[in-house]
RNA sequence: GCCGCGUUAGCUCAUUUGGUAGAGCAGUUGAUUUGUAAUCAUCAGGUGGUCAGUUCGAUUCCGACACGCGGCACCA
């Protein structure tokens, strides 16, 4: 047997070296400035240590830490300095599980007195400490047997309750840094040394053991890590910035909207905020028009009888808000759409020649939220969706849902959303319905992604209780990623509830209903593009478009004037004739977000002009008025109009 | 719902060992008629989230509740 192997490295070149060769000699054998950048090495696409030896032929990469493969690294060995730190610090702490995440990572400890905030500063210095001795990463396999003496004795029963989850074939991977060691598949760098200084605790908070609820619940500390100093700066302004644009700020700022204690969940549209919600809902009509949809409008309260047939009673019954019973009858205020849907399609009898009948309506639902799942606009307790039903025959879904993907996306791209994900999930442990139904449904829904030809994930055991769905997802300002649109192939809920057509040949069928929502709710998406805009909506749905500021209270007159020529053309125009500076005029509305800022004095009085303003910018531009409005014409309309 | 933190004037925020709170902006009134991101002055503004407790005395300490914030769990 040769003592020689082949690699590959990834621009074609093949080297022979010697068998158990490891990255660390691959690197340096290349060069002294590429061992020393180097951090992990690539085998067959799968990453491991630069120590890990190398037995048999592969294709291999040096990973270097400007690669983007290192953070996840970098984060993965600064949560285990973490969790080394805490340990020194708090030896009564148990460790469990450290993972890197999206910009980051976190660690969970048990510990009877949960983590504060106060206690980071210390955990960080710790942290530095380690980092600055430079402790070595080296990776040890040890037995089953082994391991679980070794955390038992060490009292770690979390360690001891994933070791014992182990297929019992499996070795266990330990690494370890000086004195600490923890159970891991790695990689890992060389050394502590190399994590640097970017990196920065973030947050605590509380995570369930094993991400169930009904365990205990453990203190999770987050922190972000970069390769240095500087980009770690460049994430934390990133952060910043993000907030500001955060839509709880904006709404206050630019008077959309508010919350108070009395209606936890529930948002008070100020007249400001209403416009810009109606403006969508127009819109919204608009499209529904064109893509064939009627609309309707069903009752809010509906005996709960309807709800235990629909079998929304039982999987969301105590998440129902119910009326008192004052007769025998007890209401229940909806929390979908759907079985009043269902109602509507009832009344008359439906042929097949009637489908796909296409129902829409802008419902207002109310759900009981877990208080602590409330969000600004983007989970509430009551919210109003652009929802449909859509009735038709099985062969008719596949069509449909397609249609139905493609309406979602040209929407979003209306708003500047091209870049939307999507996940499709399928059916959830608890669900109505047999199998033989939803194999029929997830396989319609599959053939509706494959020929609409997007890219989708696999979202499993995430559908609704009555059928597999597909999630529109959009992300907010600082990260968090919300449900937008969705679409749901429900062959169950027409069957509870009683709908029926009558077939090419004299029979009665089931419908199939889809469920579709394109915003989702009107009070999300309104989130969304408060957040996506920066508050810089487009003229279309900017709640004030236009405001006329005077210089001075001689062109009082001619400010009016303007105004109401801009109001006649359909401008959403408001006059400030306040005793003030143009300056502080400019400031207030520019801060307000007011898309254009129209300047009035002297010179536009007397040349019947205006000098324009736009938001974002501080050029200003004179022009007739006329011109102005026939140039704000069609930007002052919705895409579709 | 669970863990941690927070709640002071309309808004943004101060007030270190417990001795009934202060600023900027906004508001009022007055002066100023102003050319593209804050004119000056004046006055007013608060049962310190709510309720209990300790104390001679609580915004400050303890507790409960409400709401919010960050996560977790949940999301028809």
């Amino acid at each position: 047997m040769s003592d020689k192997i082949t690699i590959t490295f990834p621009d074609g070149n093949i080297k022979s070296v010697k068998k158990g060769i490891n990255g660390f000699e691959i690197a340096e054998e290349i060069s002294k400035s590429l061992a020393k950048e180097s951090i992990a090495i690539k085998i067959n696409s799968e990453i491991f240590d630069l120590k890990r030896n190398i037995e048999r032929d592969a294709k291999i990469q040096i990973i270097k830490k400007s690669d983007e493969e290192a953070l996840d690294i970098i984060r993965h060995d600064c949560a285990h300095v973490m969790a080394e730190a805490v340990q020194a610090l708090f030896p009564e702490t148990q460790v469990t599980i450290g993972p890197s995440i999206e910009n980051g990572f976190y660690y969970d400890f048990a510990r009877k007195e949960p983590f504060t905030l106060s206690d980071l500063p210390k955990i960080e210095k710790k942290m530095h400490e380690i980092i600055n001795k430079g402790e070595e990463f080296t990776r040890e396999v040890w037995s089953q047997k082994e391991a679980k003496k070794f955390f038992k004795d060490k009292g770690e029963v979390y360690k001891l309750e994933l070791i014992e989850d182990l297929d019992p074939e499996e070795e266990i991977s330990i690494y370890k840094q000086g004195e600490w060691l923890d159970l891991c598949r790695g990689p890992h760098m060389n050394s502590t040394k190399e994590i640097g200084k970017g990196f920065k605790l973030m947050k605590v908070a509380g995570a369930y053991w094993r991400g169930d609820s009904s365990n205990i619940m453990l203190t999770r500390i987050y922190g972000t890590a970069w390769r240095n100093e500087k980009e770690l700066d460049i994430h934390l302004k990133q952060i910043e910035e993000a907030e500001k644009r955060d839509h709880r700020k904006l709404g206050k700022q630019m008077s959309l909207f508010h919350f108070q204690e009395e209606a936890p969940g529930a948002v008070f549209w100020h007249p400001k905020g209403w416009q810009l919600f109606q403006s969508l809902i127009n819109y919204m009509r608009l499209r529904q028009d064109r893509a064939g949809y009627v609309e309707t409008n069903t009752p809010d309260l509906l005996d709960k009888s309807l709800w235990e047939a629909s079998g929304h009673w039982e999987k969301f019954g105590d998440n129902m808000f119910t009326t008192d019973p004052k007769e025998e009858k007890v209401f229940a205020i909806k929390p979908m759409n759907c079985p009043g849907a269902v109602e509507v399609y009832k009344q008359g009898l439906k042929s097949y020649r009637d489908l796909p009948l296409r129902m829409s309506e802008f419902g207002k639902v109310h759900r009981y939220e877990p208080s602590g799942a409330l969000h600004g606009l983007m989970r509430v307790r009551a919210f109003t969706q652009d929802d449909a039903h859509i009735f038709c025959t099985e062969d008719q879904i596949t069509e449909e849902s397609k249609t139905v993907c493609d309406l979602i996306l040209s929407i979003y791209k209306d708003f500047g959303f091209n870049d939307v994900r999507i996940k499709f999930s399928d059916r959830p442990e608890k669900r109505v319905g047999n199998d033989v139904v939803w194999d029929k449904a997830e396989e319609a829904l599959r053939l509706a992604m494959e020929a609409t030809g997007l890219e989708y994930t696999l979202n499993p055991g995430e559908g609704a209780f009555y059928g597999p769905k597909l999630e529109f997802v959009l992300r907010d300002a600082i990260g968090r990623d919300w449900q937008c649109g969705t679409l749901q192939v429900d062959l169950n809920l027409p069957e509870r509830l009683g709908a029926t057509y009558v077939d090419e040949d004299g029979q009665k069928k089931v419908p199939v209903m889809l469920h579709r929502a394109l915003f989702g709710s009107l009070e999300r998406f309104t989130g969304i593009l408060i957040e996506h805009y920066a508050g810089h909506l487009p003229l279309w749905l900017s709640p004030s478009q236009i405001v006329v500021a005077t210089i001075t209270s001689e062109t009082d007159n001619y400010a009016f004037e303007v105004k109401d020529q801009l109001i006649k053309n359909n401008l959403r125009t408001e006059i400030d004739i306040r005793n003030e500076k143009i300056g502080y005029k400019i400031r207030e509305h520019s801060n307000s977000k007011i898309p254009i800022i129209l300047a009035v004095g002297k010179k536009e009085s007397e040349d019947r002009t205006v000098s324009i303003r736009r938001i974002g910018s501080s050029d200003t531009k004179v022009m007739k008025l006329e011109e102005l409005i026939n140039s704000l014409q069609k930007e002052s309309l919705s895409p579709i109009e």
